[in-house]
DNA sequence: CCAATATCAGGATTACTGATATGT
DNA sequence: CACATATCAGTAATCCTGATATTG
């Protein structure tokens, strides 16, 4: 896809190294290889899916945005909810949902409970296209399969943590600390 | 920075009841929330990343090159090794040099060594506005303050793993199985 | 001549700013 | 009138595919 073989060595273990012998045994090094080891992990697993979902012509923004509608009730949902669900801006929002419409898997309409916005909805094509990428990346495991159920849990409750405190969602209760596996609750 | 105020519960973990529902108890919702919260860590690592540089008039991916030149003998490397190392596409490589140049943190020689090939050396200005933006995210402590420094190793582990999984590296040795810890050894 | 090393041209996606038309 | 809801125009960054000049 881009212009790396893998190397021999981890690259960020080793750049942990550097920054262990001038920055010394501090907090520092450790973080700098987490959040380097977040934008690779990001990077690795964005290009696997855009490589699968490839085939149905979708990248992985345009088939959240499929997902997000088709969770929606009746599979419609404002732009600005788009925009705010998908964490993206506004325009990108737009963007999306364009081409999902030119492409045929989501319709727009005038939001009937606010003559200001539009609604986006997915139709029957893109529920089914929705069906069938799902099934792909389900079927890949979501590049994840190396790691165990418990990994699995683990990384989601650190990565909550990382989340929320940057930010990204209020505590809504304690219940948010119970890790992944209270999902089923 | 973009359209998003702080939801008063956490979508991914949303998504993921809404995946069981569906797919049942399987390791699929699983996969998808871990996959999901990468790629919004990512994103919120990367937003305050930016941030905390656009002061030095740095992005994160032209910050990485600069501690990339930084970490190299006499402070320069062949153009090659510098997007193999970043990990971004060759033209990628020319493009955040040729801004770098522009800025005056870099200067692009011919390689000595090989005719065909450009060297990249950071200059005395970059070396500067690296230590100032390096200091600048240690003190933000990368965006992983809330994490604790055994939570940093756990995380790192379950990354390395995901990462040689997806085929980022070759295991050396078994070393490479033993976390982030295992670095000052 | 073949392969490697950049670089450039150009298309696609995304983020963002600022302006705008419409409606609450 | 102030504010909210898109959308559009335009800039920038990044990724990628070719094409190209130079050199090994």
């Amino acid at each position: 896809m881009t212009a790396r073989g893998a190397l021999p060595f981890d690259p960020i273990r080793r750049a942990a190294h550097l920054w262990e012998h001038r920055w010394g045994d501090d907090a520092a090094p450790a973080a700098m290889a987490v959040a380097t080891s977040i934008m690779r992990a990001q990077q690795l697993l964005l290009a696997q899916f855009d490589a699968a979902l490839a085939r149905y012509d979708l990248t992985f923004a345009r088939y959240e945005a499929l997902v997000l509608l088709t969770f929606s009730r009746d599979g419609g949902l404002p732009m600005s909810k788009v925009g705010e669900r998908l964490m993206v801006h506004p325009t990108s929002a737009t963007h999306i949902v364009q081409r999902l419409e030119g492409q045929g898997f989501v319709e727009r309409t005038p939001n009937p409970a606010d003559g200001r916005g539009t609604l986006a909805r997915i139709t029957d094509r893109g529920r089914q296209v929705m069906e069938q990428a799902t099934a792909s990346l389900v079927a890949s495991g979501f590049g994840l399969d190396v790691l165990e159920p418990e990994e699995l849990s683990e990384m989601f409750r650190l990565l909550e943590k990382l989340r929320r405190g940057a930010g990204d969602f209020e505590p809504e209760t304690a219940a948010a600390e119970q890790g992944l596996k209270a999902l089923s609750d």
